[in-house]
DNA sequence: CAAAATTAAATTGCGCACAATTAAATATGC
DNA sequence: GCATATTTAATTGTGCGCAATTTAATTTTG
């Protein structure tokens, strides 16, 4: 094999999950536009929903050590969410730096018509629960290793 | 297991893609930044570093093909390489509708600061040739079923 | 306690991705 | 041959993702 033979497109790693990504989101896309949410405004909500209310509220470097995102992805990404009325933000009292991010009765709500989605998704991978569970401890590796490298 | 369960981030395909791809990007942007590329151009040199001169040309819409990118993502992309002299681009003489890219000699000698990072970037990954193999049928299966459907 | 360092968010600027539209060239059908 | 349809790029507008910088609040340190 000639060193040459590396730099072919078919053969990266990168370009399978660079391709993966977009053709994922653009399943999600016409799935989520129906509830008015892009796939990183989803992704939000996924974090939100599973305090499953509309009391208790994350900060904004919390969500981000999540979604491993930064403020400069986030705070325009939650304004666009506060203007949709699906979370309200404020500053916590306690310590005026952080802002902390909660559901709306509206933003609560629309778990329901979310909760189907996985499940959607799934069926479109056309894999078993076997073969999926098998890839994500794959992928689960590697996101460890390349995170501290 | 309750429908609930299905909503959380840890459990979903997507998000570990989602992630990965911004892991990877970070990991190549420095490497690629040194050739004064992004990723997504990165890609575009990969194509046209195949043909290995400066004389055969691609249109826009077979590199489209290739990539998975529509001309709205391309042209912007490909006029910037255009104006740091890594590529030109015309129109096709026997059909005009058609633009056609190339490589310069800069564009071309460029490949030998690239031939290393294949290298680079799987001993990013620690994994073993087998397990890369792998992980590339899993992908492949995956990307082929989420086309056709 | 005051100066310096750290932390959290916001802002700015750039480059994708992509939906939707537009414009121009070519192909097709009658 | 000409109207119609299709094809190809480009353009416009929106929303990320992120590097770099800025602003403000808090913590640490001498």
């Amino acid at each position: 094999m000639t060193i040459d033979e590396n730099l072919k497109l078919e053969k990266q790693l990168c370009f399978r999950l660079y391709s993966l990504t977009k053709l994922m989101n653009r399943h999600y896309n016409p799935v989520l536009k129906k509830l008015g949410l892009t796939y990183s405004q989803y992704l939000v909500m996924l974090v939100l929903w599973k305090k499953n209310n509309t009391t208790s509220s994350l900060s904004v470097k919390q969500l981000g050590e999540k979604l491993d995102l930064d403020s400069g992805t986030l705070s325009p990404l939650l304004k666009r969410m506060e203007k949709q009325l699906l979370l309200s933000r404020f500053r916590n009292s306690e310590d005026e730096r952080s802002v902390e991010v909660k559901l709306t009765g509206l933003g609560c709500q629309l778990k329901e018509q979310a909760i189907n989605i996985p499940a959607q998704m799934f069926s479109v991978t056309g894999m078993s629960i076997d073969e999926l569970h098998t890839l994500n401890v794959s992928l689960d590796s590697l996101l460890v290793t390349m995170k501290t490298k």
